[in-house]
DNA sequence: CTTGAACCTTCAGTGGCTAGAGGATGTAGA
DNA sequence: TCTACATCCTCTAGCCACTGAAGGTTCAAG
């Protein structure tokens, strides 16, 4: 039987986390000793190593509630998973490229900026006007 | 004199952000009209786009503000805006390298998936096993 | 039996918006 | 001048995925 504390500490999520996960449904409600503390299992341990390893991998924790799903009918056809896993490699590739052309911009700017004073700084001139960048680039929201 | 809905189509802000933006001190309070409606002049209009651009550029709200008070101050030396651009390309360099990391490891649960039961699922074997992941990936608060 | 680390619940806050309710204003056409 | 209606206003609450703190209780070692 284990504490919150050591279900933390040998998954490293915090244990307000934990209770966290416990109160949007994503961990089941464990047994409680006399007292009201929480007791775990070691299967309550595989499950919430899954959902962290999950979360390392960026999946959302509406995502890792399907996959968890599914894990748990090991009988139905794993298309879904598969699904879950392509569209969340897609994601990671658009913000990849995003970042790889605000990297681009960003590099230009620090480059070209000379140190005197800020009148003349490219980094503030090029934030000033849109039409300096040479690649698109779209942030927000990613 | 603007409407805060022109404002808002010519720097593709939603209306609600603008008044968002304002509530924080982000940017100026505007002039108004009788009824109350908010009026924006040019000045405004070229804040709020610096904003948005760098935003785009995935910039804090923070690091915005930071940088507008240095863009106000023309005599002010510029180490500090040339900091904040490089502490940004720092972090976008570091989130690509965690990304590529993360696609690595999805491009191989994805192509190791043969699409039977999700009892034999690589993608589910994967998650349920942090140690079959080759490289390390850390994306949680990335 | 005492100490003190770890546990409990509850509430509020983070960043950066976004949505909706319910009502007021401004402007173009009849 | 009247009317229609798009746009504006304020206010509140919600999103994601946690994180922190207050104030009190329980458990295990010595």
């Amino acid at each position: 039987m284990l504490t919150i504390g050591t279900l933390s500490k040998k998954t490293g999520t915090k244990v307000q986390t934990i209770r966290y996960y416990e109160q949007i449904g994503l961990m089941p409600e464990p047994g409680r000793t006399e007292g009201g503390q929480r007791r775990y299992d070691s299967s309550q341990l595989d499950r919430l190593s899954f959902i962290r390893h999950s979360r390392q991998l960026g999946f959302s924790l509406d995502a890792i509630r399907e996959l968890l799903d599914l894990s748990d009918h090991p009988n139905r056809p794993c298309d879904e998973a598969d699904a879950i896993a392509r569209r969340q490699l897609k994601q990671v590739e658009q913000r990849m490229a995003r970042l790889k052309a605000l990297r681009t911009e960003l590099k230009r700017m620090v480059h070209e900026c000379s140190g005197g004073r800020t009148a003349d700084c490219r980094v503030l001139e090029v934030l000033r006007d849109h039409s300096e960048c040479l690649t698109e680039h779209d942030e927000i929201g990613a």
